[in-house]
This record gives C-alpha cells, structure tokens and sequence, in this order.
DNA sequence: CGGCTTACG
DNA sequence: CGTAG
DNA sequence: GCCG
C-alpha cells in the first residue's frame, strides 16, 4: 500500500525520524491580553512565551503529547458517538457527525457490539484505525427529550441504552462542546428521567452553567497563538532565502505576523559543480526533497524548454502533459549536479524515454525543436496571450482560437461566445497584471493591509504565502493568509478589512468574494447542513500602490484551528501541493486546506504547525523555501 | 493499463 | 467551466 | 509522459 513511498528512494528511512523539536510554551496563559490592545502595546509586550531552541514555532501546547491542554484540536477524543436516528433532523445529524469526527470522536458502529475500554480514555491515535472500541460512549438524542421517550423512539438499539457509563445527552451537549472547543461535561446536558422539564438551552448563554459545572478552574483562555513569533517585514531588502524569517522584531503596532522561526536550511548539500556521484538517487516525491531557488540555477537551462512545453500543455488543456512534464522540471530543479548528459538525467525520477530526448536535443544543440513549435507557434502564442486574461483557462482559450480570434484587440472589439464581465476587467488591467511583483512592493502592501487590518481587529494574524513566502525575488501575485488568535473570531473579518482598502483606494477591483460559514456562531445555519463545516472566507482582488501597475492579491481567511493547513496548502507550488497530497494519501491519510484526516479512522490528526503536519507526514518539514519545485 | 491533489465558486 | 497553491 |  505504502510501498511506492519506499520504492527506489530513500524517503521511507527517514519517515520515524527522531523529534528532538522543543516548543514554546507559555510562561503565564492568564495574563490578560488587555495590553496588546490596539497598537503599539504588542511591540511592548512581544512575548508571553518562551521560545526553545528548536526549530519551528507551535501554536501553545498543543504539540506535547503528554498534555493536551490547553489546545486540543481533538477534544472529542475517546468519544463514541451515536446520533438518534429520530427526533434529530437528519441534516442536522449529518453535521454533528461530522464535526464531532472531526474533532475526535469516532462514530458507534450501526450494529452495537459489546463495549470495552473505558469510555472517557482516548486510548488510540487515530493512526491505528482498528484498535477496539466501546459500541457507544454518547447517545445523542432531540434535545427535551426525555429518557424514556429516547429509549422508546428516538430510533436507537436498546441495548445501547444499557451500556455501563453511556452518556445520553441532548444534542445540545454536542452543540455547546463544538462553541467552547472542549470536551464539556456531560451532567448538565444528560436526559432527565421524567417529564422534568429539559436542561439549559446551549445557546452563549449557557456557558457559563456548562462551565462551572464541567470546569471548577477559572475558564481557561480559548485558544490562542500567543506562541506565534512577530514578525516586522524587514526594510532590508534582499532577494534571496533568508528574509522570509528571522522575525525577531515585533510589529510596530497592531496585528501581529506570523512568520516561520525556522532557519532556511543551508542550502546546497554539496559543491555544485561535482559530477554526479555513481549512487546518486533522487526520491520520487517532491515533498521528500528540497529544491531551493539557487539550486533550481543549476539546471535552469535545460530545464526551460521542458518548462515552457508544460506551459504550453496546460494551456492547452492536457493536463497530463502538463503534469508529467512539470514533474520531470521539478526534479532538474532539485538536482544539485548540472546535468551533462542524457544518462544522467534518466537517473532523475520523471525523466525517461521521451523527455530524456528532449534534454538530449537540449544539450547538443542548445534548442529543442519541439519547443520552438509549439509554444512559438501561432496557436501557443495566442494560448498564452489568451489564459493570462482573469478568467480564462484552457478550454475558453481554446474555443475563442478555433473561432479565429488571434488578439486581445479580437476579443475587446468582437465578445466572443462565453465572454463575461470578468474578462473585460481582465483585459483592462492585462499590461498590468501580467507584470512580475518586486518583493519591497508586496512588502509595502502587506504593511497598509496590517494598519487596515488592525482597525478591524487587533487580534488577527496574518501572514504572506504563496511566492513571497517561498523567497521568490518576485512574484506573480500576492497571497495574503489571515486568521485570528482565538479560534472563531475571523468570523466576517475578511469583508471589512477589503471594504477598509478600498475606501482607501487601495484596492480597486474585486474579481470574487468567497465566503461560507461553519459552525463558529452560526451553528444551524442553513449552509452547514450543506457539508461546510469550516468558516472560510477569500477575496480574489486587485490593488495599486501610488504610480504602481495594478497587482492581484489573494486574501484569505481562516479559523485558527486551519491555520497550519491554509498556510501549507498556499503556499505551493502547485507541484509541492500535488505530493504531499499524494503522499498522505498513500500514507492513509487525506489532507486539504482544512486538516489531515485518516481515511479509514475517519479521525483528524491534531497539528499546530506546518511541521507537525510533516511529521504525522513521516515526513522531513520542507522550509517554504525548500518548496520550490 | 490505470493513476496522476484538492477544494472551492 | 474557472480559481488557487 | 512516466510509474508501478
């Protein structure tokens, strides 16, 4: 199943790694917050935390496995959950089910089997999906019901109402642990023996019942990033690795930044020149190797008629090509001997048969003459001319060649079939959106996005990804990640911080607005019951700088508990994204922009930080700028 | 010869 | 169909 | 187009 993560290459050896990585942890998760308020106080205090000499940053605790508080992302571990096929709307069940699995709990089999462990111990990791389980720990049932009316019709076996230590709780038990993101106790949510009258409605009201009774302890403090570094973007400009970290500084006033505390790794392994030892191997996966923008150099060359030929195929639409011909680019860009020879390069993983022609072609005449037809021919230029238009991919492109369309003039003076108001934008910003970014610029943008974006809210985190943040000297658009440093409070942030640059002047256009809602304060908004259990919210916009050429920018936003997955899942390249969602898979798992899952526990695996999604990766965490494939 | 990332509007 | 990395 |  996993053998082909082992095959040929290494990988697999290092996957049990040793994890030497200290935390940071908090000196004091009480104190108050009052002083970060709004700016300035936040470069005042920079640290409640103590940051170990490791490596990567985490959000509090949640990375010691011997104490899952304060932050749990799986707070329902252990817990067993069986949702009363009666009296509980089905599409509300359907999203109980799937939140309580995605913050821990397992569901009870449909055929009830007799239990075992202890029902509040969450004895497995979700790695190992069949270790036993007790039929059921949690009835859920319509909440004022009775427990006699659940036992009778509320649809559940019988027998599982006879299970030693089963909880059967009203639906409002699930509601409020999902609000408060604990495993709240259950004595205030059980069903009563008799027509005494139902429990506290969950609602914000009840908190503070369900909580004095599930935590004598002062309430603890949602969670936060309070571990999260601050970052100032530097003045010192640079265009190489480094500047993406180092982050020491706070941020003058208002919002913080978060950044990668990670050293970028020291670059080339050995001296690049060497010729390439006889064992030299590359692992297969692009996610297991490091491919740096200066080691990209080496090979640049040779790589660049393979390149622009994926170009040529994704414009084009054949999406395979495009694939295998970005693979067999990405592993030149990771190979850190110049290639020299067509032998050589069939050693590299992707490059075979026909590509290893190419190459050949390459080396011996300096041009490939595949290359120079298709993509310098009349219907690849018009392609490339066509799909940098907002809005236009491969098959518009397509279409509007095949009906003799040949320029933008074409287009503008006679709308073609599928023309919409996006392409006219598109076609009105084209000279300049089409422009490469210079990193000061991003920079200066982010600072005026951090000044709006703390009048919104002081709290929010933001950080660059995609290009930028993997140490591009310029970039093709700027990707902007938000979040909030207590889970759920990004709620709605997004539309205000846009509106506020806009107001500005800042940003001019908007192409989308994305936004659907989860379960943060809107728990049985019609939109749930439609499968979207995560709040996010993103704006596809343009913004110019006085005297500047109009930019895209991508904003983002996230809860906090998908912040380490947004932030991995944007921040690329596209070709990095595609294996180490393909290793997951082929390690069991399933990850997205919202969490890693085990396919077969159905149980999310708890990650504070891109590395730990690395490491449940088996994985050697990847710098962003090693992501460069 | 099948698979090749994933989620969203 | 388009977008994003 | 390359890999298993």
């Amino acid at each position: 199943m996993t053998e082909r993560a082992s095959q040929r290459r290494t990988s697999s050896e290092v996957s049990e790694h040793p994890r030497p990585t200290k935390h940071i942890v908090l000196e004091d998760s009480d104190s108050d917050d009052d002083e970060r308020g709004v700016a300035g106080v936040v470069a005042a205090k920079p640290v409640k935390l103590v940051q170990s000499s490791s490596d990567d940053v985490s959000i509090a605790a949640a990375a010691n496995p011997s104490q899952p508080h304060p932050v749990d992302h799986a707070f329902l571990h252990g817990c067993v959950i069986a949702i009363a096929p009666r009296g509980v709307p089905s599409s509300q069940a359907k999203v109980l089910v799937r939140l309580a699995v995605r913050f821990g709990a397992s569901l009870a089999a449909s055929t009830p089997a007799p239990a075992s462990s202890s029902p509040s111990k969450p004895p497995q990791r979700p790695a190992q999906s069949s270790s036993p389980q007790p039929a059921a720990t949690h009835l859920v049932c319509a909440a004022r019901w009775s427990l006699d009316k659940a036992r009778a019709s509320s649809g559940l076996p019988s027998e599982l109402f006879a299970l030693p230590g089963v909880h059967v709780v009203s639906v409002d038990w699930l509601n409020a642990c999902f609000v408060q993101k604990q495993h709240l106790d259950e004595s205030g949510f059980s069903l009563l023996p008799e027509e005494v009258d139902a429990p506290v409605l969950v609602s914000e009201t009840s908190s503070s019942a369900t909580k004095s009774a599930a935590h004598p302890e002062p309430p603890r403090r949602t969670q936060t990033v309070d571990a999260l570094e601050f970052y100032k973007p530097k003045d010192k400009q640079s265009d190489d690795v480094d500047h993406c970290d180092d982050a020491t500084a706070p941020a003058a006033s208002g919002i913080r930044w978060f950044t990668d505390a990670l050293p970028p790794k020291p670059a080339i392994p050995r001296p690049l020149e060497d010729h390439m030892p006889a064992d030299f191997q590359m692992p297969m996966f692009e996610c297991e190797r490091s491919t740096t923008l200066a080691m990209a150099e080496l090979n640049a060359s040779v790589a660049a008629p393979l390149s622009a030929l994926a170009e040529f195929y994704k414009t084009s639409g054949d999406d395979i090509r495009y694939l295998a011909f970005r693979r067999a680019v990405a592993s030149l860009r990771a190979c850190p001997f110049r290639i020299r020879s067509v032998d050589e390069a069939l050693r590299l993983p992707f490059i075979s048969g026909k590509i290893a022609l190419l190459i050949g072609e390459q080396l011996r005449h300096g041009h490939v003459k595949r290359h120079l037809e298709l993509c310098n021919g009349k219907l690849g230029r018009t392609l490339q001319l066509f799909t940098r238009i907002l809005g236009v991919g491969s098959k518009l492109a397509l279409m509007w060649y095949e009906s003799g369309y040949r320029t933008l003039q074409d287009l503008s003076s006679r709308p073609p079939r599928g023309w919409r108001a996006l392409h006219s934008l598109g076609l009105e910003l084209y000279n300049d959106i089409t422009q490469q970014i210079p990193r000061a610029e991003v920079e200066e943008f982010g600072e005026l996005f951090r000044q709006h974006a703390a009048r919104v809210d002081p709290n929010l985190v933001m950080t660059f990804s995609g290009g930028f943040r993997r140490g591009k000297s310029t970039v093709s658009d700027v990707d902007i990640l938000i979040t909030h440093e207590t889970e759920g409070l990004q709620n709605n942030k997004l539309f205000a911080i846009v509106q506020s640059l806009e107001e500005a002047g800042i940003i001019t256009h908007r192409a989308s607005y994305h936004t659907s809602f989860g379960y943060e304060g809107n728990f049985f908004s019609p939109i749930i019951s439609h499968q979207r259990l995560n709040h996010n919210e993103r704006c596809l916009a343009v913004f110019r700088l006085p005297g500047r050429p109009h930019r895209r920018v991508d904003i983002i936003s996230c809860p906090l508990h998908d912040f380490p997955f947004t932030l991995l899942g944007w921040t690329g390249t596209d070709i990095f994204e595609r294996s180490i969602r393909e290793w997951a898979t082929r390690k069991g798992y399933h990850l997205s922009n919202h969490g890693l899952e085990h396919r077969t526990a159905n149980v999310f695996t708890p990650c504070a930080t891109e590395k730990d999604v690395f490491d449940a990766l088996g994985l050697e965490y990847r710098h962003p700028t090693e992501r460069n494939c």
